[in-house]
DNA sequence: ATAAAAATTTAGGCTTGTCTAAATTTTTAT
DNA sequence: ATAAAAATTTAGACAAGCCTAAATTTTTAT
């Protein structure tokens, strides 16, 4: 039904728009999608006519609910193929992105859901990003950032809200990948560095800037 | 490189041309691609212009070596996917072709390598057509035709030469599929219609029309 | 050897998704 | 309250892939 550019579309909008919450502006569209301004209030309009999107001139765009599930299903094959790929084929969690993002395009839906059986009914991918449901809601697991965690405290690192492929090799260097054990042992005044001891292993550095992107969940 | 609809001309060339033997006709194209005429002429010649094929007015097109080599990436990707579906996925031989389609052209080689290692290396893909190496090169193990073996030789199935879901849904229905051992009972004079043995279950019966499309080689 | 038939190409056009340049609307700053 | 700046839309264009209708070339049948 919707093409693989109306999919990108609705996918980058639900993202910009903080699922859905706010509205999306063009130009923030044309920024993310490596295109010009005209060619994003195009596609506005053709999205409304297929009432995927709210669109009113200058207004900015969000999603209908058909725009939301559209959006919610390309999603769900994107982390389950992430899924796949780093727990069945081996690829490092910095390496899938750019292959999901063709792979979400498969609309099938009985070859996702056998996917989704055969790897588990995981409930995150290897970002530790929520995997919508086949029924098309997506989880929100209540996460805190690492930064906002007080020395002394002992954590579960869940997830990352910064996807670049330098910054997750970076976190996998230091053993900072979904399921460690992390303790804060010294916050730096200053700049708000942390230091951490990760998984009993020798205590490591990072800047708030990493810090600011780790999703953590207090250890019960 | 290619685009999605280059790399489907190019496979099809591939399998009109009898592995590359022969020239192609724009209308054999045209029938398949479920085009018209006039759409494969201009496709032609942008294929040419790419040096993928060898193109003259009105004499038909061939793959150049470039071309063949897209074609093998393309028919691997399929295959590997098809036998992903089957093997891993618990999908019916019947069930896969049409999805294979789209997944052909997630490019990744290092997707398609790892996927080809997480599957064991096969040769052959669930209904017995070889897999591409990825070197590209095509194994061609040479089949012979049901309809051919004689009352009272004992052969193993090794696949079929028409992919038709129905007629794939009819011979998992007998038992037929690619491992089966099978034994020629009798062979009717009039419409050289079989009566087989397979895989020591009750004798049933394949028209002359079935046994023609069955590969199969004989058991040493 | 020719005329009819079949195959193929050319010409002109359409849709999707993109572009640049120009016009318009909204926002921001005085 | 305006004027400048920023954001957005409109206008006109283009490539990819497809279409129909008409022209051309090749093949087949007399
Ligand atoms: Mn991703
Ligand atoms: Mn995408
Ligand atoms: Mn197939
Ligand atoms: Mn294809």
């Amino acid at each position: 039904m919707a093409s693989l550019a109306e999919e990108n579309y609705l996918k980058l909008i639900y993202h910009l728009s903080g699922s859905g919450a706010e509205e999306v502006s063009t130009n923030a569209l044309a920024e993310q999608t490596q295109t010009r301004a005209a060619s994003v209030t195009d596609m506005l309009r053709k999205l409304a006519d297929k009432n995927l999107v709210h669109y009113k001139k200058y207004q900015g765009v969000r999603l209908t609910p058909e725009g939301q599930e559209v959006a919610l299903q390309v999603i769900r094959r994107h982390r389950l193929w992430e899924v796949f790929m780093v727990e069945k084929l081996g690829f490092r969690w910095d390496e899938v992105h750019p292959i999901a993002e063709e792979l979400e395009h498969i609309a099938s839906a009985e070859l996702i859901n056998r996917l989704d059986a055969f790897l588990d009914f995981p409930v995150s991918d290897p970002h530790g990003d929520p995997i919508p449901t086949a029924a098309g809601t997506m989880p929100s697991p209540e996460y805190e950032k690492l930064c906002e965690v007080t020395a002394g405290q002992r954590v579960t690192m869940m997830g990352v809200s910064e996807h670049a492929a330098s910054f997750l090799q970076f976190l996998s260097k230091a053993g900072l990948i979904p399921g460690s054990i992390v303790s804060v042992l010294e916050i730096n005044d200053f700049d708000r560095s942390m230091i951490l001891k990760i998984n009993e292993s020798a205590p490591s550095f990072v800047s708030y800037e990493v810090a600011r992107n780790i999703l953590i969940k207090f250890s019960v």
